[in-house]
DNA sequence: CCTTTGCCTGAAACCGGTTTCAAAATATCG
DNA sequence: CGATATTTTGAAACCGGTTTCAGGCAAAGG
């Protein structure tokens, strides 16, 4: 940077003082249209941009909101960061990224790090930190939690209800005709995949299929761990008609270890995913699965968060998903 | 913001005055241990975190460096996101993302933007601005560009041999006995399926193979164009044993069309992808592709840009996509 | 023992804006 | 027309750090 210019050479060249340029440029107080015009023609003139960073020392306020990601990377949560910026855009607030790699401590840092920057809001993308942690950390900065749901009072969530896609997903197997269905599920201790199976129990509840714990098997969200879960599932010998995955990742591992042992999908096994990604639609067959409105939540939070910067109370909101239904699943007869 | 701890209530409780503070957290000087010590036992107390406004603003640095994005959700660039985002980890620089949208007006917008945030560096992934339209935006700015070769001198690429990959994909092909293998590719405008459709050509040549526009069809990198380009193929006529599709996501609508017709693969067809994005090992059959170290070029650009805020003079760097076979590819008896 | 050198340290200026405050200029009113 | 109310305006304080500068103090040198 050479030399920028400052709002005092404008003030020097329009022959005024700096506090009447300051109030030109913020609208913030009424000046004398003749000097207001001198002051623009000379910021015009010499090109100023006004310095973010002494603006948001003196005013308190950044135009940042900080965005908390964790695994960047997955379609569920990098959709959710598209509608975020989508959803800033346009509002004056820039967002401010750090990743807290779903690691408390890491969270904990990016958190402070955004602090330091004085983000005059917070979004964060799923995460480990309990409420409370948030709340002493945080204080009264005005945050949104995406993708997770926290109990904590006056603390606004933007989420999916999982127990009811699990529970469409199962149904709409269950539907088909299937009564032996596999649960390939996620980290066991991750509150989505939780909820997911919880669901998938409750639509078994509400059909009288008994529930067993031979046909959950454990996965990570990966692909890998699909096809893996597969594997296990044929040796045990344990009896099955159809699969419901708890991501599509999972669901394409799986699909493939389907292949592998000569399974057709849909005419052997039946397999319905969840997140609708975009390659599922392409997959062979093509994928039935639930969808979220991933991208549409974060645009839902992006204007939550302003909301409750400007103030205003926000209520949490939360979505629900929906069944895509494609060729992967068939009537059982 | 209730009330954050500054560098004077440290000051304060450590006995000492924010000058040396400041140079207890800065390291400058060199401080008494003992006092030192009782800096940090305070600022650890209060949980300080410096505001970085006040320090950017005296210090002329603001520690961010501006990231222009262009369509987020496209895996490869995304990969690189992540790549600068990891590679920026742990440096003291945060990244500041804008969004280019892949419009000239847009990205100069977001540009301006980002110097209004004192930037003190940039980094574009992708893009459209012209070297030149670059250097008078962003004067001496460090700037380096990634996946996008630029002739302008003393401007630093970190971009992948297109023509190359397009070469060895199509080789590839080529050596498993195949002559009359069809291009899928991107927007005609678009450097980089230019750049590949070039390298196919190349592997033609070399190979003795008469060139056709007949085999070359024209699609947007998305699945539901190479879906549509295989329909067109298939009802011009014209004969083909492979595929080369200039993404994986145009391979994967290529490969549900082929089986929409009845053609397996790769019994039939051959199929060849680009960008190994991390569904491709898991198609039905796994597909062959090319992979572009996205990621390592992400960490690579944060590392070059890093440098050049430092005085250090950059090169280009330009990486070669490695082929991963897998089963899309059979030989031609 | 007194001076010189070098290491620490605090006071104060500064970065470039915003905002408070009171004075100055203008308008309103009896 | 003088007095009071209202609008403009500049000076100065402030935001929270960094950095310069000069002074204090202890160790080293003569």
């Amino acid at each position: 940077m050479a030399k920028a210019t400052t709002i005092q050479d404008i003030a020097k060249l329009a022959g005024v003082s700096k506090s009447t340029v300051s109030r030109v440029m913020n609208k913030t107080t009424a000046v004398h249209p003749e000097k207001a015009a001198a002051v623009i023609k000379a910021a015009e003139q010499l090109g100023f941009a006004p310095n973010q960073f002494a603006r948001s020392l003196a005013s308190g306020r950044s135009m940042t909101v900080g965005v908390i990601t964790q695994n960047l990377g997955s379609p569920f949560y990098d959709a959710i960061a598209q509608g975020v910026i989508a959803g800033l855009e346009g509002t004056g607030y820039s967002p401010i990224f750090a990743d807290g790699r779903w690691d408390r401590v890491v969270e904990e840092d990016s958190i402070r790090s955004l602090q330091g920057r004085r983000a005059d809001g917070i979004l964060l993308i799923g995460g480990q930190l309990r409420g409370t942690d948030l709340k002493a950390l945080c204080g009264t900065l005005p945050r949104v939690t995406i993708a997770r749901h926290l109990p904590s009072v006056q603390h606004c969530c933007i989420y999916v209800d999982n127990v009811q896609g699990g529970f469409l997903a199962t149904q709409h197997l269950i539907r088909h005709g299937h009564t032996k269905i596999a649960f390939i599920g996620g980290l066991h201790h991750h509150s989505d995949a939780k909820d997911r199976l919880a669901g998938y129990r409750k639509a078994l509840a509400q059909a009288n299929i008994r529930f067993t714990t031979k046909l959950v098997l454990e996965g990570d969200f990966s692909s890998s761990s699909g096809h893996a879960a597969v594997h296990t599932l044929l040796k045990s010998g344990q009896e099955f008609t159809a699969i419901f995955a708890a991501n599509d990742a999972t669901a394409y591992g799986a699909r493939l270890a389907l292949d592998q042992h000569g399974l057709r999908v849909p005419q052997d096994v039946s397999l319905v995913g969840y997140d609708n990604q975009a390659e599922s639609a392409f997959m062979i067959p093509p994928l039935t699965t639930m969808h979220q409105p991933a991208h549409q939540m974060g645009q839902a939070a992006a204007a939550a968060v302003l909301e409750k910067i400007q103030g205003q109370p926000i209520k949490s909101r939360v979505f629900i998903p929906e069944l895509r239904c494609r060729e992967s699943v068939a009537t059982r007869t």
